[in-house]
DNA sequence: TTCCAGGCCATCT
DNA sequence: AGATGGCATGGA
């Protein structure tokens, strides 16, 4: 591959397909990249670029169809479709919640959002970056991250130059003041060193070696910059454990106003009690819910158009 | 100007 | 354990 063009759908000579289709059923791709859990994405309309992996993929939905662009001539599509989450029936995830009014309510408005399966340090990395920000402005300081120490990735002609998320070895060795020229502000010290620590202990591919939810999320606690919150959002969105069950500021706000009649219950409560309540898929209530939560804060509507 | 954002940490009671 | 202020940066 050369100067960041593909050769798109050619492999030894021979004409390999750079495209794939997936019929898939409650699956609102629009939701489920816009909604705040990935940060790379970009997309008019019903199609969006990305880089996943450190490949280049073009997504897009026409009802039940849902087709893949790559610029790589592999035949393999056994990443995409777990990034993706494509084997998770979203009736099932449904019918383990508890009868609850409020939550039925923002599964009926929002329904096909689903939870993707991200690559562990880019995970981690970004939420290290969302702390006391907005999504968009987390988005634009992790692409300024990507095109500063990320590696160019080949992209059909045509197409906006991409670069691929920069692994923890090359950020363990960026001065704290040059990550600062992103606009991360204090969250680049947690960044510098959490890199290092988990360059060291091995856990950049794997994450870290708890055998179960509680034990992965003491472990990522000890980070530098990692606290409750994006502990449960990496073992959420990268670890796949679906009973985390992240609690910000809007998810602490719904919670209080819907369960706890306006008084004040801490973060570390409000995340023991929507575990408990919601099951073992906690986590999709948690997505449901935030995004509910903030879609009316920013359209002031609570209709489900979108 | 002032306030606040997908928080966390050090430093107090 | 629980409550407070500080931390950078930028947009409303």
């Amino acid at each position: 591959m050369h100067a960041g063009i593909c050769a798109e759908g050619v492999k030894g000579g021979l004409p390999v397909p750079a495209e794939r289709c997936w019929r898939v059923e409650d699956y609102r791709l629009d939701l489920t990249l816009d909604c705040g859990q990935a940060f790379r994405w970009s997309g008019q309309g019903r199609r969006w670029q990305g880089v996943v992996r450190g490949r280049w993929v073009e997504l897009e939905q026409d009802g039940p169809c849902l087709r893949a662009r790559v610029c790589d001539s592999g035949s393999d599509w056994s990443w995409l479709e777990d990034y993706l989450q494509l084997r998770v029936s979203l009736a099932g995830v449904f019918r383990t919640f508890p009868p609850d009014r409020h939550l039925e309510q923002a599964v009926a408005r929002w329904r096909g959002l689903r939870l993707l399966r991200q690559p562990f340090w880019e995970c981690l990395a970004s939420f290290l970056l969302s702390s006391s920000k907005r999504i968009d402005q987390i988005r634009q300081v992790i692409e300024r991250l990507c095109r500063h120490w990320g590696d160019p990735v080949p992209v059909p002609t045509g197409h906006q130059p991409a670069w691929s998320f920069p692994e923890a070895r090359r950020l363990a060795d960026v001065p704290e003041a040059r990550l600062r020229t992103c606009g991360m502000g204090f969250r680049a010290a947690y960044l510098q060193q959490t890199a290092r620590r988990v360059l060291e202990q091995g856990w950049e591919q794997t994450g870290p070696p708890g055998r179960n939810y509680a034990e992965s999320r003491a472990l990522l606690m000890r980070l530098p910059g990692v606290g409750p919150k994006i502990a449960d959002c990496v073992c959420l969105f990268a670890l796949g454990f679906m009973e985390a069950f992240p609690v910000d500021t809007w998810v602490a706000r719904v919670l209080r106003e819907r369960y706890f009649g306006g008084r004040p219950v801490s973060p570390e409560r409000l995340a023991e009690f929507g575990r408990a309540y919601f099951g073992p898929w906690a986590g999709y209530a948690q997505q449901y819910l935030f995004h509910d939560r903030r879609s009316v804060a920013r359209t002031g509507v609570s209709s489900g158009a979108v």
